[in-house]
This record gives structure tokens, sequence and C-alpha cells, in this order.
RNA sequence: CGGGGAGUGGCGCAGCCUGGUUAGCGCGCUUGCCUUGGGAGCAAGAGGUCGACGGUUCGAAUCCGUCCUCCCCGACCA
């Protein structure tokens, strides 16, 4: 890439400035713009369209685990939400409030949902009754308002879209194994639809959920080697049914609470895409996920009118009735080297070029956007070859970022290593740790890295001593920093 | 919320220190011609009152104050 290009693109090389490229893209590309309020972005339409795709592939899983959608209040009145009080406490600083409804001040004031358990739990305790009413399968796709000091386009902003799945269950077995079920569909997502690898795990009672018996998360690593929280799913136990009220008469006629499960993925995962597969061109999005998928550029020559435009439309046509997401660029004011690099910029998996010597040659030339190589393909296989290529590009993207996480994800059996590791590579770096919150609070203050997830199956061997501290190890957990 | 940097047509910047005619430049935009296989060329145009408010001054993009927003580094969080 030359000094002149970059200039004329106008855009920082991710390789130069990791920061810098992110802030960039989002808007040359258009995924999302600053709106007149501090921390709070407008998604545009081809931002918001990956949106769309992330929200019709996920709907379809939690649909096709037995869930139904449903829509609960934007507002919460306080009292509701001081009825759990470890979950008031950790929201409580984040909250946004409303004091003033038209001219008159409320006699209560209502906060905008940071998340909504303090809502749902007065309709499940007035809705379930008896143990026929369970299990309590709900989800709903909402806005939430966390009021953050600090805030990144998708990755921390103060509103922000997410689904949040709120389940209740007759016995504790039961809501465990929703928990891990919900987990094991948000990494099986994540690779497949995001072609983000993530790894899996509980966290630790320092970062669970405020309310929450236990807190599973997926992780995933960013280019620049830092950890991204990409979905959450809480045991909440019977915390909120005890503060809520929500209680079924069992088969043998006994009032028991219900045990429940919160879960949520958000449009965090926007940012995900970006920091994961982008590179110093731009943008590089999974085709699954992708808004548009393919780009049909048709070079104007000559009688081009008649001749490529043409082709290029029945292209088109026939991508379209493939199921494919297209867009034909046949604006005559744009030349093609500048549409060539718009649409990498902006990450459309492949382009197809159709030009005067193609036409003749019954042929057109797909171009990739993950490894930039080349190929023609005769017009009338297009349909049938195109899918088979996006195939190829989702799982390149995918083991690329594979290969990325093995390579940055590090044991370090001593604190010199531990340390040395986040100073000069970063990533995962895997370590016993005794289990004690002061030495994960010691480990954060010195290095800026948190437990990620403890992961199942890394437990500690015998001889195992905490990295920091030097007693037994409890567990091996997985250690990062992290946005 | 603490420390640092920044806000000037759509984008990227210069001007500010050392106040002074109609605030410049590149890209983009409009129109015409010509071109089109990696961000073409020529010509003619349009577009800003310099983040907001207040102050100093005969006069403010420029000096002073307050506020807003963005970026970076920390403390808190999806």
């Amino acid at each position: 890439m030359t000094t002149n290009e970059r200039l004329v693109k106008q855009i920082t090389a991710k390789s130069e400035d990791f920061s810098r490229w992110y802030a960039e893209i989002v808007q040359k590309a258009e995924l999302a713009d600053y709106s007149p309020m501090k921390g709070i972005m407008v998604i545009r339409p081809y931002g918001y369209a990956i949106w769309e795709n992330i929200q019709r592939a996920m709907d379809l899983r939690i649909k096709a685990t037995g869930h139904v959608n449903a829509y609960f209040p934007l507002f919460i009145p306080e009292s509701l939400l001081q009825k759990e009080a470890e979950h008031v406490e950790g929201f409580a600083p984040e909250v946004a409030w409303v004091t003033v409804g038209g001219k008159e001040d409320l006699e209560e004031r209502l906060a905008v949902r940071p998340t909504s358990e303090a809502i749902i739990g007065p309709m499940y305790s007035k809705w379930i009754k008896s143990w026929r009413d369970l299990p309590v399968l709900y989800n709903q796709w909402a806005n939430i308002v966390r009021w953050e000091k600090v805030t990144r386009p998708f990755l921390r902003t103060t509103e922000f879209l997410w689904q949040e799945g709120h389940t209740c269950h007759a016995t504790a077995e039961e809501a465990e194994e929703e928990t891990l079920k919900i987990l094991a569909m948000y990494k099986e997502f994540c690779e497949t639809e995001l072609a983000i690898p993530v790894i899996s795990g509980h966290k630790t009672l320092r970062e669970k959920f405020a309310g929450a018996q236990m807190t599973y998360a997926i992780e995933a690593l960013m280019a620049d080697g830092k950890a991204l929280q990409m979905g959450t799913s809480h045991n909440l136990g019977q915390h909120f049914a005890k503060a809520f009220d929500i209680k079924f008469e069992d088969k043998n006629q006994t009032l028991q609470y219900v045990w429940q499960t919160s879960w949520g993925t958000t449009t965090r995962m926007i940012g995900a895409l970006i920091m994961c597969h982008g590179d110093d061109s731009g943008l590089r999005f999974p085709p699954r996920v992708a808004p548009v998928q393919v780009v049909i550029v048709p070079i104007a020559a000559g009688n081009w009118k008649e001749t490529v435009l043409p082709a290029a439309q029945a292209a088109a046509e026939s991508l379209k009735k493939a199921g494919l997401r297209i867009q034909l660029d046949a604006r005559e004011e744009a030349t093609p080297g500048w549409k060539f690099s718009e649409y990498e910029m902006r990450g459309v998996p492949l382009r197809v070029e159709i030009g005067p010597r193609d036409v003749k040659n019954g042929q057109a030339v797909c171009v990739r956007r993950d490894l930039k190589t080349k190929q023609t393909v005769p017009l009338s296989e297009l349909a049938a070859r195109v899918p088979v290529i996006l195939d190829e590009i989702q799982a390149v993207l995918f083991e690329e970022a594979k290969t990325f996480l093995a390579a940055n994800t590090r044991p370090a059996g001593t604190y010199e290593d531990f340390k040395s590791i986040l100073e000069t590579k970063r990533g995962f770096v895997v370590s016993p740790w005794c289990g004690e919150s002061d030495c994960e609070e010691k480990i954060k203050n010195e290095t800026m890295a948190t437990i990620r997830v403890i992961v199942p199956g890394t437990e500690a061997r015998p001889s195992d001593v905490c990295v920091c501290c030097g007693k037994p190890a409890l567990t091996v957990a997985h250690f990062a920093r992290a946005y």
C-alpha cells in the first residue's frame, strides 16, 4: 500500500493506530455517526443492516430453542429496581432517571431500563401460579440505557440495542441447563455467523452480573490483543424470585420459588466484527452477516450500456434469485478504481467485475475481499459458484481468527511471565489462580488484566500455584485486558 | 470522573502565538466536454462566517471565561 493511496483514502491504517482506525472506519464506512448527545450514536443504514442480519440469525436460534418474544416497558419504577439489593447497587451508578412527566414532577422517579429483570419480575409473579405454567421462556429485543462515562461506537454507548432472555424454571437443575444451553448457542452463533471464535466459561464472583448466582460468558479476542465480552448468560438462582415473589405450586402442592435465568447479546457484536476481521484497507465482513454480500461493478467503456450493462443486470438478477444480497453499482460518475477501493473499505466480501472483455468471453471477474484474489467465472455459472465462494470466505475469516486466537493465548506460570506477556503481546494469558478476589484485584491494579472466564476443562493440577500470590491454585483462569 | 489533545464548507487541513479588507488550500459536490479493467483530465461554478454562549476591544477564527462534543491514557461498565 503506497502512501499516496493512503492519503486519498484518508483512513488511518489499522496497523498504524488501531484505535484511530476503528473510530474512522465506523464513520467512513457509514456504519454509525455521533449524535449531538455525548456517547449516544446513530446507527446508519449500512450498520443497521448488519444488526438486522444478526437479529434474524439470532432470533431463529432463540425460537428454535423454544423461546418466544415479548415486550416489556422501557420505564422501571424506582421501587421495583430496589427490590433486589445487589442488583440495584450494581446498576445505580449508570441509571438514567425520568423525574418529570409533561409539566408535573413524578411522585416516583422512573428508571430508563438498564436491564429488565426488575420490570419483568412483577409480571412473572402475576402470571406464574402452577408448575404447569413452567418453564417460561421469554426473550425481548429492546434498547437499553446505561450512563457510561467512557463511550465508543458499538463497543460502549449510552443507549444500545440488545436481546435479553428471561426464563423461569421449576428446578435449579433446569435453570442451570438453560443457562448453559444459551451459552453454547451464543458460542455457536458467534462462530457460525460472525466467524469469530470465542472462549466460554464462567465469570468470577467479582465479575458476575449484579444479582446473579453465576454468570457465564463468551469472550473473543480483538486484533489489538484486547478481549471483548460477546455475550453473557446468567443463572439467577432464586434471587429475583424471592425479591419479586415469583412462586408456583408444585406437584406436591407446596409453594416454591422459581429458578431463573437471563442472558443477552448486544450491538457490541458489530464492534467485534469490525475489530476482529478488518485490515488496513478497511472492513471485512463475513458473508453471512454482510449488508451487501456481492457488489457488481460494470466497467463502462464504449457502448457499455448496450453490452456490459445488460450483462451486469442479468448477473445481478440471477444472484438475487440465488438468495444473495446484491448491489449493482452502475454509476458513471465514479470510476471503477474508486468503486473497488470504496467497497473494499466497506467490507463487501465479493466484488464481481464485468467489462467488455468479459462480456465477449461470457465471464465475470470475481475478486475476494478476504484474500484479494481474482478468478474468472463463466456468467452462466455465477449463481451456482458465488454462494460457494462466499462460504469459502466465511470459512477463511473464521480460520484466520482462530489462528490469531490460538497464537495469542499463552500460558504463564510466573507473575513475571504474566506481566511480560501483557506488556508486550497482550492476548489471553492462561494462569493458575488461588480463587481469592484480593488476588484478582491486585492483578487488575498492576496489569490492567481481569479474569475474563474460567473455562471448563482448565482445572488446576495439584502442583499448580497462583500466578500472583503463590498459594495453591483453585483453578486456571483466562486473563486479558478487555474493552 | 481525573490527566492530555482537538473542534474552521461534506472530508482532511492551514490561518490563531504577534487581533485589522471579500477566511484560504487539497479532496469531494454541481454543470459541460472527455474518459472509465485499481480512487482519470480540462473548464466553469456552488458551498463556511470559524463547536455554543458570554466577555475584552473601534474591530475577534485569533485574546479571556463558561459550557457542549470527539479522540487518547487511566478509574467504572455489555
